[in-house]
DNA sequence: TTTGCCGTCTTTTCGGTGTCAAGATAGATT
DNA sequence: AATCTATCTTGACACCGAAAAGACGGCAAA
């Protein structure tokens, strides 16, 4: 049997992180719905019941996976603010491009990380890094209003706002629901995000 | 319920829209993921094998059931338009305010319409109501702007932010992600939801 | 070093699901 | 009346997630 996978030995050493690894490419391949736990020890070399042990689920690999990407969006959204403008309104808009920039190369991974399919929720990690990717648009929204604008309920209007506008769009991109207004351009995109967020905060220049 | 099954006819008369409202409760009931055709026959009180003659897929009841939803979409936003003032812009957030009342107290049956998932999509009827759920938001801003903001891309700009905005709201209130914002009172949220949808006109007031 | 423990992985088994194929039924057509 | 055809049922298959029980092997205590 495949009891020794290329030589090695019967543990597999990391095989929690090679399962998260797996598990995102049988999601990309196969889609949300196609998604399965076997296939996923499949893609790891391992039996269909190793994962037990290191999930108590196949929503709670999922969960560990749409931690991942929390993280990554994170770091996606950072990435795009120290390559803009010092600006404070254009980093809070380079935030919302790197936002939809990473919504539309990891769709699969979007759509589970928001919707509320094929998940437990009750992962801590989750949980953690879900919250550090909001927090990166409270802070830019407190860069451009001030601190103070969380006092009220204005701040976080501001907050509402932008992530309903940028998590919308993202959404109904990916969707392919959003062809009418623009074409694929990679400038004309940027530039219609960066509109919508503009008005998400009312700072329209025209 | 069950129109005429219990003892009588071998031929159920309707099966089709039986399904399709079994679908329904089914899917309240079960969740998006598990959802199962044949829990959704067994509602129907026929066996697991009777849909494939009206639907070729399981996926394809679900583009029915999606269908509907749309329609009944529809008819949300009108009903909340002709409750309000006279007023345009506020005849068009009335039309958001239904958006987001519907997807509020049909949280599954907006999941399966606007996710990727468990569809095939190529149901006819699922993008004729599609794309009159959409006209409605269209019509809203042409009546706002005028009809010839749709010659350049203005017009296009402002739909695709009072969608994005919207649906965004929408998708995010459902998950549960909105709580910081506003306390679950009624006129607290509609306050809100003006209040955005004005942003992405760039109206806002205040 | 040897012994025994115990976490890791495998095998087996179970109920459930979607889809296909073949048979039963009844309404419609000729 | 005889036949046709759409509709529904039964049965089978492969796959899935989960749980139970056994095989393996690292590791600490002796």
């Amino acid at each position: 049997m495949a009891t020794r996978r290329s030589g090695k030995s019967y543990h597999h050493g990391d095989l929690r992180a090679a399962l998260i690894a797996a598990a995102e490419t049988e999601l990309i391949e196969k889609g949300v719905d196609a998604f399965s736990l076997r296939g996923a020890a499949r893609r790891a070399g391992v039996s269909h019941a190793a994962p037990a042990h290191h999930f108590k689920d196949a929503n709670a690999l999922l969960d560990a996976l749409a931690a991942s990407g929390f993280e990554r969006l994170t770091a996606a959204m950072r990435a795009e603010q120290v390559a803009s403008e010092a600006d404070k309104t254009a980093q809070l808009v380079a935030a919302g491009i790197g936002y939809v920039r990473f919504a539309e190369t990891n769709r699969e991974l979007l759509q589970l990380m928001f919707g509320m399919s094929r998940r437990t929720g009750d992962d801590p990690d989750l949980a953690r890094h879900s919250e550090a990717a909001f927090s990166v648009l409270v802070n830019g929204v407190g860069n451009v209003r001030g601190r103070q604008a969380f006092a009220s309920e204005e701040g976080w209007r501001d907050v509402a706002a932008c992530w309903s506008m940028v998590h919308g769009y993202a959404q109904l991109a990916i969707a392919g629901k959003m062809e009418f207004v623009t074409g694929l351009a990679f400038d004309e995109q940027r530039s219609l995000i960066e509109d919508l967020m503009r008005r998400a905060m009312s700072e329209r220049g025209a």
